[in-house]
DNA sequence: ATAAACTTTCAGAAATTACTGAAAGTTCAG
DNA sequence: CTGAACTTTCAGTAATTTCTGAAAGTTTAT
């Protein structure tokens, strides 16, 4: 897995960038290679490209799975499992979108559904379960709001993207709509 | 600021999900802290309740004002500092948003924008190119969205976002009537 | 100018996270 | 059943990140 010099300065960025997408440094990097690669490849190949030990491609490996980014394939006649990037590139953006969501937001939106089932017990806590309401809300309507983008087709979704402050002027127009209909 | 055990638990959480959301444990802690509390807190307050060294506060607090999530206050009488949040609930998870769309959007698109000026040397770098080509289209559009939607108004955000799914229909509706006019 | 009351900085220590490589586990052909 | 060709696991080590606390810096009052 020879890379050019600029290929691999675009899987050395995927590392670096990895801990920030969410993973580690050798998961970006991992992720990176398989990207800009047509063929699938194998956990060596990954190994020897990144010089890493073949343990660590099995660690990455998983990782990528619970994130359902890579794809398994097997060759005829051969043993070895071949990895590649499972889906398109707008798959790949979504799915790590969604899993930072469970990741990031789901967590705390259940810590704040049970924390707002108690009575505030103080003045302290009165103020305090007021700003995690707004919170709770707040994370609530995006939480619907991303299910809703991501159950668009990516058809109509390119065309909500592409419309950007046009989507303004669209909502106006609903509200008129709305009035004369 | 001693605190029920309620809210403690918030404080802890806010700290154990501060590495996901970007920061690290204490800057999450001390920003749950501020936020759940409606009187500024000074420096010290923030190290003893949450017994961590005043050393940290202080780069925690540098750290949160790099978000520009804090705000400073003084009080008369008094050469303490005293920190708040800044801005509404809506207001702090617009700025994380942004500064993470820095951090985690903007370096990768100027990578990619800068290797696609290149031409591609040889039957690999073609098909990496492709690939990238593909990253570069969809973080430019999402980067482009995300600006619009943080240039509207709260207020029409939130029609927005509560319309959810409705946003299909209004773009059906969008169509029919550029058919028409 | 001095001192008191703060805040910031930063070298080293502590805690956390990631990586290696050897051993154990799995699968399959013969 | 055995061994070859793989993959996974995990204890120990390495690298990175975070935290502390003492020293240096800053601001204000007198």
């Amino acid at each position: 897995m020879k890379m050019t010099e600029k290929l691999e300065s675009f899987v050395m960025h995927c590392g670096e960038m990895g801990s920030r997408w969410g993973f580690n440094r050798t998961v970006g990097q991992m992720y990176g290679l398989l990207i800009i690669h047509e063929e699938a490849l194998s956990a060596i190949q990954i190994s020897e490209a990144l010089n890493i030990s073949r343990g660590n491609v099995s660690m990455g490996i998983k990782e990528l799975q619970s994130w359902r980014l890579v794809q398994v394939h097997h060759k005829p006649k051969d043993r070895k499992e071949y990895y590649s990037p499972a889906g398109s590139i707008w798959e790949m953006a979504s799915r790590v979108f969604e899993e930072r969501r469970k990741r990031e937001i789901d967590p705390t939106l259940s810590l704040l559904r049970d924390n707002l089932l108690d009575e505030p017990g103080n003045q302290q806590e009165v103020y305090a379960q007021e700003k995690m309401h707004e919170i709770h809300d707040l994370l609530e309507t995006v939480t619907h709001w991303a299910g809703e983008l991501q159950s668009m087709s990516p058809d109509k979704l390119n065309t909500l993207m592409k419309l950007g402050s046009g989507v303004s002027k669209v909502i106006d127009m609903k509200d008129k709509l709305l009035k004369n209909g």
